[in-house]
DNA sequence: TATCGGACTC
């Protein structure tokens, strides 16, 4: 059973084959990607077929465990051959759902036939620390000890993530921790650590543990990169050069990427000249500038608006000798789409990056079609999504779709296409939805006055652990609201002819308090009752801020 | 170890 069911549109009848921009390129595309194609996952049928079986066994809003004794009970689920593919495949599905991940994936462990490889724990790791289930994650990462199974590369997920919830002192306990799990201290787990803290802004604290190490650890010219890096992004470029200088000390040359990080910084403070004055330096220490530097300095160009100036710089590029690859070509595309030159970007997308033998990656067609939607060429738009579906290389991701459910909003095309697209995302590519999409969906619903769909996707956001943004919540309570008032009367005047979509079947209010005394407790750890008097202040503002009441 | 998003915000 699908978690949302959307009426199912032959795709035909939506994306009719209308210009021949997709077909063209595409014919192209193919002919110089066929090694490519070669590196591509088989996707057999009978494998999704398993895939499916399972997934319809997984109940939204359960908990991992309810859903791991479920899949333990189920015959036919005990039957699928359990192989590296298929979990992988599975934990892709729920990388935003970390119940049903978390159930999954004890359940595959269950088998006594099967042995998860390193990388499904690491992605196991990763979905519960991305959702702030720390607990859950340090729990796992322990069972993994004792049947030896952690590498470094679960240690820098977890000290990521531990970083990322603030708790960068359990990160550095991991460190100092590591011959537990049978890993040795060196420059290697040494420079994961000062990154992790560095890119959570937490550089003063890499330094002082950097002091206290280097005397037993040596630093490698990456050390200082870090440092440089860490300095940069607190908006400290002094101590950044300072850095280089200790880099020098220590007897490594600055390389291309310690100058790119400090040209980073400059260009994010709109100080162009200065970057290009390092590029000089650069070319005169033999450290010539990348396709790196380049797209940086680009981008950057591009945020500022100064869009005759970013297309000097593949001109500038040609002069350093240097080649173009496919991030720049998606930032090219992206200049290009900016400042209105729809068909250079067109031109670059079609006919350079092939002419040069650039593969395009999913990105390059999200660029394309979020320059479609942007100016309104839904066709186009569309069209480029059914390239991207139909080439066999790519897939496309969440951010190929949303432009085009904007669109859908936008133009108040809110049943065929919108429906279609969903059910796509939802039951053909198995998309994983995220905060911004149910943000967009719930939103664009409301104002579509469709709460009821709205709704679902707010129950199913609930079940997933994804706390909904305050003003969606209000924004729906009201819609509902609303429209409760509405099918009453609709329902008194008129029973038998009121519309089904328009409605909103009934009272979801109890439904929906419900689940925001969920998101509250979630929110302020209390015990979730709206209507009781609470201690703290931070929960009475939670509290007023969704909508209830403090007594 | 440096690009990785491509926009309304509550």
């Amino acid at each position: 059973m699908p978690r949302i069911t959307v009426k199912k549109i032959p795709v035909l009848e939506v994306y009719p084959f209308e210009n021949s921009i997709s077909a063209h390129c595409c014919l192209k595309l193919l002919n110089f990607t066929s090694n490519a194609l070669a590196n591509q996952e088989k996707y057999l049928p009978d494998l999704s077929e398993n895939i499916d079986i399972i997934v319809s066994k997984v109940k939204a809003g359960a908990s991992y465990d309810e859903i791991f004794h479920s899949l333990m009970q189920d015959q036919t689920c005990n039957t699928i051959p359990i192989s590296h593919n298929i979990v992988s495949q599975l934990l892709h599905r729920f990388k935003d759902d970390w119940k049903s991940a978390l159930g999954i994936f004890k359940w595959v462990e269950s088998h006594n036939t099967y042995m998860p490889l390193s990388d499904s724990y690491e992605t196991m790791l990763d979905i519960l620390g991305k959702m702030k289930q720390t607990e859950k994650m340090m729990s796992l990462i322990e069972q993994m000890n004792n049947r030896h199974l952690v590498t470094i590369g679960c240690i820098a997920k977890v000290m990521r993530r531990l970083c990322g919830a603030g708790k960068w002192e359990d990160a550095v306990t991991i460190f100092d921790d590591l011959h537990r799990f049978g890993l040795i201290k060196n420059t290697e787990s040494m420079n994961l650590l000062l990154d992790t803290l560095c890119k959570e802004n937490r550089v003063e604290q890499a330094r002082k543990i950097f002091l206290e190490l280097k005397s037993c650890i040596p630093p490698s010219a990456y050390t200082f990169n870090i440092f440089v890096h860490g300095w940069c992004k607190v908006n400290r470029v002094d101590e950044a050069h300072w850095s280089i200088q200790e880099m020098k000390g220590y007897g490594y040359n600055p390389s291309v990427i310690t100058y790119s990080t400090v040209i980073e910084s400059y260009c994010r403070h709109s100080k162009f000249d200065k970057a290009y004055e390092l590029l000089d330096v650069m070319q005169a220490q033999n450290c010539p500038p990348n396709v790196v530097t380049f797209t940086t300095i680009m981008c950057y160009l591009t945020k500022n608006e100064e869009f005759d100036e970013a297309l000097q710089i593949p001109k500038m590029m040609k002069l350093f000798g240097c080649k173009p690859d496919t991030l720049f070509y998606n930032a090219l595309i992206h200049t290009l789409a900016k400042s209105g030159r729809i068909q250079e970007a067109v031109d670059v997308f079609e006919d350079e990056m092939p002419s040069f033998g650039i593969l395009p990656n999913t990105s390059t067609f999200n660029s394309m079609i979020a320059m479609f939607c942007h100016h309104g060429l839904d066709q186009e738009a569309l069209n480029v999504l059914k390239e991207l579906q139909s080439s066999q290389l790519y897939r496309p991701d969440i951010q190929s779709f949303s432009p085009l459910l904007k669109m859908c909003f936008k133009k108040g095309k809110t049943d065929v296409l919108l429906g279609n697209l969903l059910d796509e995302m939802i039951n053909k590519h198995h998309l994983s939805f995220d905060l911004s999409t149910y943000t967009l969906l719930i939103h664009g619903l409301c104002r579509a006055n469709k709460c009821d769909w709205a709704y679902g996707f707010f129950k199913e956001m609930i079940d997933k652990d994804i706390t909904p943004k305050y003003y969606t919540c209000s924004l729906l309570l009201d819609e509902i609201k609303q429209n409760n008032n509405y099918v009453a009367a609709d329902h008194i005047e008129e029973p038998q002819t009121a519309r089904p979509h328009e409605r909103c079947p009934l009272p979801h209010r109890q439904a929906l308090e419900a689940s925001w005394r969920k998101i509250v407790s979630s929110l302020t750890g209390t015990i979730p009752d709206i209507s009781v008097k609470l201690e703290s202040k931070t929960a009475e503002k939670k509290i007023k801020e969704y909508g209830g009441s403090v007594a």
